[in-house]
RNA sequence: GGAGUGAUGGCCGAGUAGGUCGAAGGCGCUCGCCUGCUAAGCGAGUAUACGCCCAAAAGGCGUAUCGACGGUUCGAAUCCGUCUCACUCCGCCA
């Protein structure tokens, strides 16, 4: 969430970027609007409470004198009412400000590129050559069924669609990426291993800002307050909840695996195919808490981060920067990585690297101690995936094809799997 | 799932016939003194959030916070209810 200070005093400002980021300006009036109420509210019930703790000392000193003090409690005893019904206000007005200011978006940075949507968004750079095909190459589920390594009928049959079961050689792809990607990000970049529960809390949620908006992306248990992880953004951007941080622990470098679940509510139609977009993928996240003044130079150190694993997987890719009009309401700044898809012979997003600045750690109480006597700051988050799994293991299938059907498995990759090519069975 | 115990400040730990308790005491930490150095000793200080005053900082005033929420009361760390978490025992499991 925004800091509802920073708003007071310079509204303007949040107006601008909220009008940059095509989101409704008009939130910080309807915000400032509340704020004031409450404010006032909360003026007058302190001022109450004050009488009504002088007059309480007042009785307890009557009463240990032994004098009559029952004309005083009678009279305290509508100023109590009142304070009941005011507090009562407040308490409305307190909630209302609150769910205003978990709703209403981050504000872009100043070097977000405008624009209205993801046609607006800017390629910065390329890396690789695309691989160049003597025949047609097939989408990445041809090659996984004919190879028998994948399987999305059954999968259908036991869940239902958007679902897949690996198999043989595709299960062990599936595994051997995790590992190599998990080996990566620890033994070159620097990351702790973190392996968390699937299972997230409604407070969790709330402070890498999945809800209170965004509950309809997720699946949630029945009749229980937890919900299946989206990304294990949220258990490892949750860790520190609540906690203060010494400066010298910053920054704090997680690197996790998980399954991730999302409904794809709204999605009927896209990608039905494949394993570009299902309801459960697995993924290793990245996820840094950072000192405030660092945080694009270690926004720009995570592009890198998850970049590499693409190299080392010699996977053609591009950088895009993410206009104004397509950034997501959490973030102030984000690139997403985009692998050459050769079947479709498009980019398609398989990381996305974000900087959230403090408005998750205000959210998640995220903070940090500069030295023993400086008062607590926020610190600020990013994220980004390295790399989603089920869209690397379709970006090797397509980009790796031989016209036999069989598929060349990256070099780095070969000690993990245990084979160089993966075939069709005679 | 059943039975029980507990939750107080950075940590430990007092505080139940409700009233000068934001909270004794100790440890830790900070500053000063003392000391050849270290240790010990002595003195002072040491929570957070929010609102108001102030151009701002400094500072001042006020309110709230003893797991959370709600209730009783003029007044709650202390009484009542609900919940959460931790621990112990039993059962059940990987």
């Amino acid at each position: 969430m925004l800091d509802l200070r920073a708003i007071r005093s310079h509204p303007d400002e949040f107006r601008q970027g909220l009008e940059r980021k095509h989101a409704d300006p008009t939130l910080i009036d309807q915000l400032l609007r509340v704020d004031e109420a409450w404010r006032n509210a909360l003026a007058e019930v302190e001022r109450l409470k004050s009488v009504r703790n002088k007059a309480s000392e007042a009785i307890a000193k009557k009463k240990r004198n032994g004098e009559d003090a029952s004309a005083d409690i009678a009279q305290m005893r509508e100023v109590s009412d009142r304070i009941k019904m005011l507090d009562d206000e407040v308490r409305r007005l307190d909630d209302e400000v609150k769910e205003l200011l978990l709703t209403i978006p981050n504000i872009p940075h100043a070097s977000v590129p405008d624009g209205k949507d993801e046609q607006d968004n800017v390629p910065v750079r390329y890396w690789g050559d695309k691989p160049a095909f003597p025949f047609e190459p097939r989408p990445h589920w041809e090659i996984a069924e004919r190879l028998d390594i994948a399987d999305f009928e059954r999968a259908a049959k036991i869940t239902g669609s958007r679902f897949v079961v690996y198999k043989g050689l595709g299960a062990k792809l599936e595994r051997a990426l995790a590992n190599f990607m998990l080996d990566f990000q620890t033994s070159r970049n620097g990351y702790t291993e973190m392996f968390p529960a699937f299972i997230a809390n409604e407070t969790s949620l709330i402070g890498t800002g999945n809800l209170p908006k965004f509950g309809d992306e997720m699946f949630k248990l029945e009749g229980l307050p937890y919900y299946l992880i989206p990304t294990a953004e949220v258990p490892l951007t949750n860790y520190h909840r609540d906690e203060i941080l010494d400066a010298s622990q910053l920054p704090v470098k997680y690197a996790g695996y998980s399954a991730c679940f999302r409904s794809e509510a709204g999605s009927a139609g896209k990608d039905t195919r494949g394993l570009i977009r299902l309801h459960q993928f697995q993924k290793v996240e990245l996820v840094k808490l950072v000192l405030p003044e660092t945080s694009y130079d270690e926004l720009e150190r995570l592009v890198e981060d998850a970049a590499s694993v693409l190299e080392a997987l010699n996977l053609p890719y591009r950088v895009i920067e993410i206009c104004t009009g397509d950034l997501g309401a959490k973030e102030t700044k984000k690139y997403d990585l985009e692998v050459w898809m050769p079947a479709q012979g498009v980019y398609r997003e398989i990381s996305s690297c974000s900087n959230f600045e403090d408005y998750q750690a205000r959210r998640a109480n995220l903070r940090f101690r500069r030295d023993e006597t400086s008062k607590p700051e926020f610190v600020h988050t990013l994220n980004g995936s390295g790399l989603a799994i089920g869209r690397t293991v379709a970006a090797i299938l397509e980009n790796g094809q031989q016209e036999d059907g069989s598929v060349r498995i990256p070099d780095a990759l070969v000690p993990y799997l245990g084979v160089d090519v993966i075939r069709p069975a005679e």
